[in-house]
DNA sequence: CATCGCCTTTTGTCTAGACATGAGCGTCCG
DNA sequence: CGGACGCTCATGTCTAGACAAAAGGCGATG
């Protein structure tokens, strides 16, 4: 696919075990078979297979040989776009409008974190609420954020990197101060996502947001387009 | 962190990035330093940083050298777990019942179809109500296929290779129909998963699974855990 | 001053070998 | 017959070198 031959040899796997062609518990010939029949030397057929045993399409046993994993649970590629981003790409005008803002001290559970209450919009339209807690030690210079022209998110995003995020995705019903700041009936569905994100073992922000059901949607791909 | 070498050039700099003691922008000695101070050969060495590059964790380029890449709209593992393990792991009874089952015969604009509803349930409570689009002629056998003891799904999976996928999550009301599946009001918000799946570039399988709110939730996951 | 072209640095790919590792498999011996 | 040993094969890791390609830097030239 690519110009180079390592390139070549495992998009030629890639394509033949994903169409099918091999199926799963086949055996693929030797690194020498394939030296041989690519002309080249077992490093470039190597270079070429690793990435597969990596990515668990193939399974690699010294002595036995190499063959064609059996398709496990899977996962897919889940894209968390940046929300200005998002919105900008739709031709709409994005904006984040901060609703709250209050510092709780640190006590014995947890060290000092800034709350944020606030809505990100669309074209004025309210697309989604989110409550967010920032571990202020974690995030110097974080207090003196203005919020008024770049989301936390965004500005967590460019001044904290982190190191480990989880994101729990679940429906819920709009409560009525989401209602409110939503525009939408009580009750009204919304996609909910919860995001932690740490940095080397520390937690530094726990966001949720939630979302019009109807304005907004999430989208994971698994293939070869990457 | 591994025995191999290489693997322990490649933790090395993905804790110091992912740590924050290596910033952004911030550039990583050449390979040939990197030759001298690990004591190894310059394969080694390209081993160990080719996939942090791959990971979009470092920029290379030639001549300029190797530097810390900007985070950018990152991208998180999606796991999506075989229904019935993950109810089995809850310690509930799994069952998929099906509740029709229509062959669409070919048309101008599709080949034909099975359309398969059912029903996943755990412990007798349904968990999700499903709506299947079936190639027949991608998935040979499916119409004698017996989805008493096996969801569709499961059979898909075992008998019909994909090569892409694309998830679509969002959030809605339950319609009256789904909310008399699932035994929920009208109205009540579920996580629906819409996901097309292709086969070498021919459509296999489209199915939209909607889950009540509050039995369900996907994770996502990013950071060294894999 | 601007631009073109050349040189150098740095990464990308590949080779032909070496030794290590581990698993399958047969053999030998009890 | 069965288990322990050892052989062999296939993959895993690594080396020292070669050439290619790209891109920054710099000087010559207009």
């Amino acid at each position: 696919m690519n110009g180079t031959l390592h390139d070549r040899i495992r998009t030629d796997f890639e394509t033949r075990i994903l169409s099918g062609e091999l199926a799963p518990g086949d055996r693929l010939p030797t690194e020498q078979a394939l030296m041989a029949h690519y002309g080249c030397a077992r490093m470039t057929v190597h270079k070429a297979l690793s990435p597969l045993a990596a990515a668990g399409l193939i399974e690699r046993r010294r002595k036995a040989g190499t063959f064609v994993a059996r398709p496990r649970a899977h996962s897919m590629v889940l894209d968390i776009p940046d929300l200005a981003a998002e919105v900008a790409a739709r031709g709409q005008a994005y904006a984040y409008r901060l609703l709250g803002r209050t510092l709780r001290a640190a006590d014995a559970s947890q060290s000092a974190m800034l709350e944020l209450d606030g809505v990100h919009t669309a074209d004025g339209r309210p697309l989604a609420a989110e409550h967010r807690l920032v571990a202020a030690a974690v995030a110097p210079g974080i207090e003196t954020a203005d919020f008024a022209r770049q989301s936390p998110g965004a500005w967590l995003l460019a001044h904290v990197p982190w190191s480990e995020a989880e994101t729990r995705i679940t429906a819920a019903a709009a409560t009525a101060a989401e209602a409110t700041t939503l525009g939408v009936a009580k009750g009204a569905p919304l996609l909910c996502v919860a995001r932690r994100t740490w940095r080397a073992g520390r937690l530094v922000t726990l966001v949720r947001q939630a979302f019009v059901a109807d304005a907004y949607e999430l989208v994971a791909r698994f293939g070869p387009r990457g």
